[in-house]
DNA sequence: CTAAGATTCAAACGATCGTTTGAATCCCGG
DNA sequence: CCGGGATTCAAACGATCGTTTGAATCTTAG
């Protein structure tokens, strides 16, 4: 019996070896990409402990993201609670809430000693990854997030039709995941200048304002101009 | 000697149907899942054709992407070319420049019946691609005309400073990297909603009006009013 | 101290991977 | 019709994959 709290340290330490080698191996060379005895060596464990603890390398892959998403999204809609709470009754400003969004994916960017940062880039990559469970995975862990943010913009924006509003969440969703995950893409444009490092909060300010403003644009500006095709 | 043009059509028809099958079945499966055995039974060829045409599976990735990036490329260079021009010496505007840029993507996702669809969204994926040897190929093939496009806007915004300029057609180009590669994370946000079918002109309206809004957006607006979060 | 459960270990399993081989077949100029 | 390069083919190569096994070792309760 292992209910007793007491030695808990070495009793999942290998469990943390394996998934901490495991966000950092599969940010670097992808799921398929990463072999269980490399994954094992790295961590420093036996082969078979892989699967004693999690059952299989796919089980493996879901660990990884639930260790790290499951709080990221509690605290997300947290923040938003908190917001809302503060604004009391009244629909918070549009930037306040993309801010509250943000700030979670922020904050693990600017932890680089645990593999935070690792995570994140890890997880713009999932959003486009090929293997349908993992996309399942990653839909069923953000889907109640995505629903209260989404309410809430619409409290913020009621006259922006629904489906206007979809799509911008689906943009803003996408620049933040991009922006996050391809972090040496920024040379491509750059030139060669690979931006000596993530600054957070100069990244925060830059994705709000950018994110803000493509929110708050006016809807179908151009209905009535309408298109020429 | 195959000099002469007589009789091409059969002479390359295996390269297509290889290239083809990769295209859709790297997009479902991604590169390391998808195997040669699956890819060249797709195709209809023998399992040796890759090998013999193409030399190894890399450089068929590597000519997967020259067969579509090349031209369109060379054909979004030369949209930015024809809008300067009649431009006559003022700087286009910025929307302009944008729907320029987005036009080669579009007009490639509303190919459905030959693999365009498929490629793009097989190239929203490279982007954030794991191996080192294709994130190096995505940029070098997108580096003139990103340099072109990035001229472009210093001259259509000569107010923006460069490093935020930068960061700015970072976000728009992973807006649009995402957008057209996580197709089935719209209906993350929408709930259920799968949105029947990509309008392609329509969505141009849509992402050419966050993402102008974005790049126009006044730099630094809140350095002073500053943030009382 | 001892026995039982939890964990680790080296070794091997069958399957599948990308690639290579050498003969068979096709294509076409002479 | 013939001969040679281009292409296709079935078969096999060695390597590596994820997983399993059964014994060895560690941990802990009684």
């Amino acid at each position: 019996m292992n209910l007793h709290l007491r030695t808990l340290k070495p009793q999942h330490e290998t469990r943390t070896r394996i998934l901490d080698a495991a966000e950092e191996l599969f940010m670097q060379h992808g799921f398929e990409g990463t072999s269980m005895r490399l994954l094992t060596s790295k961590a420093g464990v036996n082969l078979a402990a892989v699967n004693y603890h999690f059952g299989s390398k796919d089980a493996l892959i879901e660990a990884v993201f639930r260790r790290r998403l499951d709080p990221m999204n509690a605290e997300r809609i947290a923040e938003l609670d908190r917001l809302e709470k503060s604004a009391a009754g009244t629909a918070p400003a549009p930037e306040r809430i993309i801010r509250a969004f943000l700030r979670a994916s922020l904050a693990m960017i600017e932890d680089a000693r645990s593999g935070g940062r690792n995570f994140i880039r890890l997880l713009g990559r999932a959003y486009t990854e090929p293997s349908k469970p993992i996309r399942a995975l990653i839909g069923q862990l953000y889907g109640p997030a995505m629903e209260r943010y989404k309410t809430a913009f619409q409290r913020a924006l009621p006259e922006l039709p629904h489906e206007e509003l979809i799509w911008r969440m689906h943009f803003m969703f996408g620049t933040l995941a991009y922006t996050l995950a391809a972090t040496d893409t920024v040379q491509l444009i750059a030139g060669c200048k690979p931006e000596d490092r993530y600054d957070a909060k100069l990244l925060e300010e830059r994705l709000t304002a950018f994110l803000e403003a493509g929110l708050l644009v006016p809807a179908k500006a151009r209905s009535t101009v309408k298109k020429a095709a």
